[in-house]
DNA sequence: TTGAGTGCAAAGTATTTGCATTCCA
DNA sequence: TGGAATGCAAATACTTTGCACTCAA
């Protein structure tokens, strides 16, 4: 039984709202993807829940996310990437060439953050932090050196 | 008369591609703005040219970055942002409350980028980053310290 | 019981694509 | 002239919204 469901009972509570089971499929199919866009969220309902609409998911993510449950990204294309706001403690690698995303421990941007607070004034949401490139696999697959650009006449991005 | 026209028939000749007037008005249209949306840019460009569909603006721009002259960045909600590749030496600061975007000039930016080569083989575009945060004068204005999440139940991401 | 929440379908908004026409090389 | 590039409109993709019905409290 995941505990973050627990979590969302009492949540929902304390503001009055109620807890529907498609809330709890939404945030647990969240939980299971580790951080997926509205779309990947629905094809993995669709499992256990195969007629909640994808409004629901768009509206359910939306109010967790105003709930500070769940956060979300705007990593490569169209589409933006939630995941659990506990979920918050990293930042992500897209890759523009495969469009994989990879999370990273890293804490240079706490203090790249903190640089930027410092001369900018400028508050940096560190957990929303993603970065653009090459993943390794990729960089290995395609001729390294001059590919980087010539290659992919079509990026993922 | 902008440089950057000049430059971008060189480009084009040496690909074997035309140098139409709608190519350089995109292109103009980007040097004066900075950064933009393909919207925006379609916007600016209907001052010179106001037949040039935006069907033009979008695959204007996909063939430019193709060519290496501009690049994009995924800035807060939906539509990307533009900006002339040599003119990718700074990331952006992009505010979730009032959606402005300035630039900023980190040297700490690279450091993070060498951290995640050394450790995950990712080869970041810091031309690329951007951070998603509140500006100074947001913060000012709201109150700074409980607001953060609470306030604004609809920010502008 | 009763109104918050859901499902469905229609409406937006952003971007892409097909095709006839235009015009750069 | 000949084919690349454009303009227009239709097509897609993604997300939001209106409304009647359902069900958690």
């Amino acid at each position: 039984m995941p505990e973050v469901s627990e979590e969302l009972d009492a949540v929902l509570r304390a503001r009055g709202l109620r807890a529907t089971p498609q809330r709890r499929f939404v945030l647990d199919a969240l939980e299971r993807l580790g951080h997926a866009t509205p779309d990947r969220v629905w094809e993995q309902v669709q499992a256990v829940a195969p007629s909640l609409s994808p409004s629901t998911v768009y509206r359910t993510l939306e109010l967790l996310e105003e709930l500070g449950v769940v956060a979300h990204t705007h990593l490569g294309h169209g589409a933006p990437s939630y995941h659990l706001a506990t979920h918050a403690d990293h930042i992500h690698l897209v890759c523009r060439r495969c469009g994989d995303v990879q999370t990273a421990d890293v804490r240079r941007a706490q203090q790249l953050a903190d640089e930027v607070a410092a001369r900018y004034g400028f508050v940096t949401d560190v957990g929303h932090l993603s970065l653009d490139g090459v993943c390794a696999s990729c960089a290995a697959t395609a001729d390294g050196a001059t590919g980087a650009r010539a290659a992919g006449t079509k990026p993922a991005s």
